[in-house]
DNA sequence: ACAATTCAGTTGTATTTACAACAATAGGAG
DNA sequence: CTCCTATTGTTGTAAATACAACTGAATTGT
C-alpha cells in the first residue's frame, strides 16, 4: 500500500498532510487495498457501503443497467478521485449504480466511521483528513447542484443560458472561456449536438450571445 | 435562541442530542440566530459563505435570475431543512442561487469551522454533530446523483423508466407506491405532466408497466 | 345532496428536438 | 504538401414534446 502514497498526497483527501502521516494513518484508517482487474466490478449495485473509496491506479466507468437491461455510462472516475461518500450514511441504502474497471485498477477503501471518529492522538492529521473529506464532499455537491439547474430545464436554449450564464458570472466577466468542445457540452447538458450548435446559432444571430470555438461573449439586450 | 432547540432538536444535524447538550453547543459552535422578514434576502448570489445554516421557523424559496434577469424557483426550503452546506469548501467560490423568506423566518448560522474542528471536551456531543452533518450531506449527495441520472435522459420515457426502475429496485419490488401524484412527478423529472401523462399511459398500452393512482408495477418483457 | 376543487387522462396543434447525412475548416502526422 | 481526423456548422425529416383546452372521476366541504 506504501506504494501509492504518493498518488494519496495528491488527492484533495490527503491535502496537506505529509507522506509519514498518510503511512500511519493508512493504518489507523483501516485502509485496505483491493486490486481490480479489467472488467471486474468494484461496486455493485444493491450492496451496501460503509468505506469512502479511492482509486489510485486505472480508471473506473459509472454504470447503471435500468429494469429491463439497458446499459447506460453515467460517468468515469480518474486517479486520484474518490467516490462511494454518497452511500455512507446510515438511511442511504444501497448502492444504486455499478462501479466497474475498465483498466486493470488499484483501488483503497476507508472505513467512513474510522474517519470521522477522530481517533485519541495516535495521527495528527486526523482532523485534516476530516476537513478534507467534508469539503470534497461539500464541493461536489455544489457542482451537483449547479449541473441539476441546467438540466431543469426544458429546451437545449434555456440550458445553454443557464450554463452560460453560470460560467459568464462565475468568471466574472461577460466574454470567458469554457472548458468543453461542442459534443463535450452536449454530453454535458444531455442535448444532441447538432441540435445544440443549430441554437447556438440561432441565439448567435438573434444577437444574444457570440462565440468563436470555445470563448463566448453575452451580449446585454437593455 | 434557546425557544427554538425543540426544533433544532428533530432536525437531522442534531439528531441524538438532547437539549441541554444542544443548548451549551450553541455557544461552542458560535451559532447566530437571524430574523429575515418575508421578501429579505437570507442569501444573496455572490455572496461567500463559511456557515451551515438551518432554518428554525417559517419558508424559503431558493431561487435564480438569468443573465437576462429572468428568474426561476429552483426549490423551498423548509422548517428544519439546513442549506448552504455545498459552499463552504474553501475552493468552492460565491453562492450560486439567493435564497429568500417567503413568509417571516427565522435561520441559524453555524461556523462550519468550528463543526468540523472538534473541541477540546467542553461539549461530549460533538462528535455526533460532526458525523450528522457529514451523514445529511452525504445523503443530500446521494440524492441528487440520482436526480442527475433521471434528468439526464434525453426522452420523457427514459426518465420515467429511470426513476421507475429505481424506485422498484429501492422498494425491493415490482410493485410500489411512488410519494408524488402526477403534477409532482412531471415537476420532479422537469416535464410536461400532460405529456407524461400520455407516455405513460403509452407504456402502460403496451405492457410495460401498469398502474392505479400512485401504486406502480413493472412488468417482465421476457 | 350539491357545488367546488383537485387530479388524471385525452386530443390536436405548433414547436422543438433528435437523428442522419453532409460540407467546411483547421490541425496534425507522415 | 497531402492525407487523415476531429470539430463545427448546416439542412431536412421524422419523432417527441409543450401547450392549451377539455372530459370525467374522485374528493372535499357545506
Amino acid at each position: 500500500m506504501e506504494k501509492y502514497i504518493p498518488v494519496l498526497k495528491r488527492t484533495q483527501l490527503f491535502a496537506g498532510v505529509g507522506d509519514d502521516e498518510i503511512s500511519s494513518m493508512l493504518a489507523c484508517l483501516n485502509a485496505r487495498l483491493c486490486k481490480c482487474r479489467k472488467g471486474e466490478y468494484v461496486l455493485r449495485e444493491g450492496e451496501h457501503l460503509s468505506d469512502i473509496i479511492v482509486l489510485v491506479e486505472g480508471a473506473l466507468h459509472i454504470q447503471k443497467d435500468d429494469y429491463w437491461g439497458n446499459r447506460s455510462i453515467l460517468g468515469r472516475i480518474s486517479v486520484g478521485e474518490i467516490f462511494g461518500e454518497a452511500y455512507v450514511a446510515p438511511e442511504s441504502g444501497a448502492v444504486l449504480n455499478d462501479v466497474v474497471a475498465i483498466a486493470d485498477s488499484m483501488v483503497i477503501f476507508f472505513d467512513v466511521k474510522r474517519i470521522i471518529t477522530t481517533c485519541s492522538s495516535a495521527c495528527r492529521f486526523h482532523a485534516t483528513v476530516v476537513q478534507n473529506m467534508f469539503f470534497t464532499i461539500s464541493e461536489k455537491n455544489r457542482k451537483l447542484v449547479q449541473k441539476l439547474g441546467h438540466m431543469s430545464k426544458r429546451s437545449t436554449r434555456a440550458k445553454l443560458i443557464s450554463y452560460l450564464s453560470e460560467e459568464a458570472r462565475r468568471q466574472n466577466s461577460a466574454s470567458f472561456v469554457i472548458p468543453f468542445n461542442r459534443q463535450q457540452l452536449a454530453d454535458f447538458l444531455s442535448v444532441d449536438r447538432s441540435s445544440m450548435s443549430n441554437e447556438l446559432c440561432k441565439m448567435r444571430d438573434e444577437g444574444l450571445l457570440s462565440f468563436e470555438k470555445n470563448q463566448f461573449t453575452l451580449h446585454d439586450n437593455t
